[in-house]
DNA sequence: CTGTGCCTGATTTTT
DNA sequence: TCAGGCACAG
């Protein structure tokens, strides 16, 4: 331990050895805040208290999965093992398997993705006959969730004049019916969304003291990671479980709060002093990540904020590289202006690829990135947007599973009712659900017994009913026997899923067959990973869970040599050599939808914060003229916050290959320097490049086309690794059981198989095709 | 009930 | 631009 602690300068050290009672920590961006906690942790340990009363709390899966395994490298594996370290949602989603039948849900409920709610919602409007047009889907979605958010029940709802009279003022009288039949419905499901599982979790502390003093007892230490992203349901949980021993560490940085939207309340980190009783305050205000040119431009452009607490922000590093500004076209342009600096950067400085990442507002951006880094051949992974388990072959599949596991699950039971198609139509599935709402039983079991309720199908319909009765009813059987893989296989194939995708011989169809195969590859994964644990449990419920709460940052499969592509919101917490920031323009970044206020402006500002800091040696900027939305090429204005940085820290550049190339010869945009543009009178410049803009127009949109059809082809991600790859003598590591040595190759192709010793002392004999490798050390090394 | 073709709205960010 | 929803015909 004193070989750890010796690492930390005396601000780290302070907190870490702080065992006991309320502390806040005020982590500026880069001071080493993740290492300060796991130390702790391990400090913690190494005091005697165990490992069982500890309760860490973090932001992603990814970071607890991280510092779980830096706790390990110190303390060890055994030691390390009771920890409980995850998200809010998936610690509470545990809890709640135990503890969820206080509350009256079964232990197997499902858990509902934003996708499962709003197709619910979507249909009890539609049941209810209101007007599609004037309750959207999405909007009452995220009302419904910030009610939850903020712990409006129903009845809360119900008795608050200020909220209802809201809705109404919003034409929205009808909110608090659909409020409480969403919430009936999803009950009845036996489903949980991810709000229920913060909210029943504060249900659960609030209504069952018993409870809540078991796991007061149990977490005798408590740490929460990002703070400054806690809503108020996450803050009443931790206020209630910390109460007892007032064991709370937080750490946090005001200044990286970007979840406001989202119901995070940066007053939670504020206002911790006046929660607890002597908290301990300490500030890591070293940054040990970033270049004094991006620390100072980051700096200076928080400065604009007004809500935020006293920090400097140092570092002692060097001065680096000034932050480079570059102006682009269009978006194309500057796609082409991205894949070429990290091209020639790669080249000049023998840099790898994952020391860049491209950073961007919207998700919609990656787009035109893409398809340059493409034409470069530069691999590149994009992160988030419709993550795997979110595609719709996926989702079919894992319907089915879900309704074996709990066939009270309506969403999974309408997904998958008619796909394949066996001739149960919507007039049918109406009927059912009417059905089902007129008797109280679940939409499946009003099938199950169909002929005891009276309902207008006919009997050709009613022997489809049950022959898809029959069919999950024989799953459910397999299901207590067969492991997840072997069940998931067969319903694949059985169910007909496969059959259909296999018709579609589209490369979009073929992919879509690949994912299903991933999927299986993926149970298989987990299946093996399971039965090495002592304690597993229900395979198939537990990689259900896994799925509903995965995110696509969480498995890092494939070439980990790639540039990382993500929204700027998914960058947080993450550091890279290189980073571009693209779409610097008014109306994106700050977007659009968030200038109306002070607050969501500088909610944006610390958004821009967040970017910036995740670079340590370089930040690039890039802004376009015009840009492709909506389909259409629009005029776009630099970002205020390009100028709100201090002009010592930034370098902005000429658009060399806009010289070069005579067809954008910036001529044909009047006199506009490029130097000039941020300076430039608005108004002027605006006109300006209309007039010009329709020439270059043509050409422009002549480009992409053809990128078009490549830009279907299958990213080069998630492939595998194979034997001509791999020697015997490598260090390899496995996502789930760790690091090991090959020790033996056989079989090529699709059936190579490799032979690893892993550190925990087994062997394993792993097919290459499926195993998910990662070479860390080579032989020769 | 199924398949086709037109229309519409989405682009803020995610556990 | 494009995916998903809807209307209509078979």
């Amino acid at each position: 331990m004193e070989k750890y602690l010796s690492q930390l300068n005396d601000a780290q050290l302070e907190p870490t050895i702080q065992v006991d009672g309320p502390m806040i920590i005020i982590a500026g961006a880069g001071s080493g805040k993740t290492r300060v906690l796991t130390y702790r942790i391990a400090y913690l340990m190494s005091k005697g208290i165990d490992s069982f009363n500890i309760l860490a709390l973090t932001f992603t899966n990814k970071a607890a999965k991280e510092m779980k395994s830096r706790i390990a490298d110190i303390v060890g594996e055994s030691e390390a093992k009771n920890l409980w370290m995850g998200t809010f949602h998936s610690v509470f989603a545990k809890i709640l398997r135990f503890e969820g039948h206080h509350l009256g849900y079964p232990s197997n409920f499902t858990i509902y993705d934003t996708q499962d709610c709003q197709k619910l919602i979507g249909s009890i409007i539609k049941e209810m006959g209101l007007d599609k047009d004037i309750y959207k889907t999405k909007q009452v979605f995220s009302r419904i969730s910030s009610y939850k958010n903020s712990l409006v029940t129903v009845k809360a709802y119900f008795k608050n004049p200020e909220l209802m009279e809201a809705d109404a003022m919003a034409r929205r009288p009808k909110m608090g019916e659909i409020y409480a039949a969403y919430v009936e419905r999803c009950f009845k499901a036996g489903a949980m969304d991810f709000d229920d599982l913060l909210l029943r979790t504060n249900e659960l502390l609030t209504r069952f003291p018993n409870v809540l003093a078991q796991y007061q007892d149990k977490f005798r230490y408590i740490l929460v990671d990002e703070y400054q992203d806690t809503n108020h349901s996450q803050y009443l949980i931790v206020r209630a479980l910390a109460d007892r021993f007032q064991n709370i560490c937080v750490v946090g940085d005001d200044a990286q709060s970007i979840y406001a939207f989202r119901g995070a309340n940066i007053n939670n980190i504020l206002n911790f002093q006046k929660d607890y009783d002597g908290v301990k305050m300490f500030r890591l205000e070293q940054n040990y990540r970033s270049t004094k040119n991006i620390v100072g431009a980051a700096n200076s452009v928080i400065e604009h904020n007004k809500t935020k607490l006293d920090k400097i922000v140092w570092t002692a590093n060097d001065e680096g590289e000034k932050v480079i500004v570059h102006r682009a076209l269009t978006d194309g342009d500057e796609g082409r202006y991205v894949a070429s600096t990290i091209w020639e950067t790669k080249m000049n400085e023998q840099l790898h690829n994952s020391d860049f990442a491209v950073l961007y507002r919207t998700n919609a951006q990656s787009r035109a990135i893409e398809d340059a880094l493409r034409k470069r051949d530069i691999p590149y992974r994009i992160y988030g947007g419709l993550s795997f388990y979110q595609r719709k072959e996926i989702k079919d599949v894992t319907a089915y599973l879900r309704l074996i596991l709990n066939s009270a699950d309506e969403e999974a039971l309408k997904r998958v009712i008619n796909y394949p198609a066996r001739g149960i139509g919507q007039t049918t599935v109406d009927r059912l659900v009417v059905a089902a709402n007129a008797t109280g039983k679940t939409m499946y079991d009003v099938m199950k017994d169909i002929d005891s309720v009276n309902i207008n199908i006919n009997n050709g319909t009613k022997n489809k009913l049950r022959d898809f009765v029959t069919l999950i009813e024989s799953y459910k059987v397999m299901n207590q026997t067969a492991n997840a893989f072997d069940l998931a296989e067969h319903v694949s194939k059985t169910s007909g899923l496969v059959r259909e995708l296999g018709k579609d011989a589209t490369p979009e169809g073929v992919t879509k067959m690949d994912n299903v195969q991933e999927l299986l590859n993926g149970i298989k994964d987990f299946v093996e990973g399971q039965m090495e644990l002592a304690d597993a449990g229900d395979s198939l419920a537990e990689f259900l869970e896994d799925v509903a709460l995965a995110t696509d940052l969480d498995g890092d499969k494939g070439d980990p040599d790639h540039v990382a592509l993500m929204t700027i919101h998914l960058a947080k917490g993450l550091e890279f050599g290189h980073v571009f920031i693209v779409g610097m323009e008014e109306d994106l970044f700050p977007s659009g939808m968030s200038m109306n206020t002070r607050s969501e402006l500088e909610e944006e500002r610390r958004l821009f914060y967040v970017a910036l800091t995740r670079a340590e040696k370089q930040a690039y900027l890039t802004y376009t003229l015009s840009r492709y939305r909506w389909g259409k090429l629009i005029d776009a204005e630099p970002s205020r916050f390009i100028e709100e940085i201090d002009d010592q820290f930034v370098n902005i550049t000429t658009p060399l290959r806009e010289r070069q190339n005579p067809m954008l010869d910036p001529s044909i945009f009047g006199d506009i320097e490029p130097n000039r543009v941020r300076f430039a009178k608005p108004k002027t410049a605006k006109l300006q490049k209309k007039e010009s803009m329709k020439k270059p127009e043509k050409f422009i949109i002549s480009t992409p086309k053809k990128l078009k059809r490549v830009a279907n082809a299958k990213p080069s991600e998630n492939s595998n690794l194979t034997d001509s790859k791999l020697a015997v003598g490598n260090t390899v590591n496995h996502q789930r059981f760790g690091r090991g040595q090959v020790t033996k190759l056989e079989g090529s192709g699709a059936d190579a198989k490799a032979e690893i010793k892993f550190q925990n002392g087994d062997t394993k004999n792993l097919l290459l095709r499926f195993a998910k490798l990662e070479i860390l050390r080579t032989k020769q090394d």
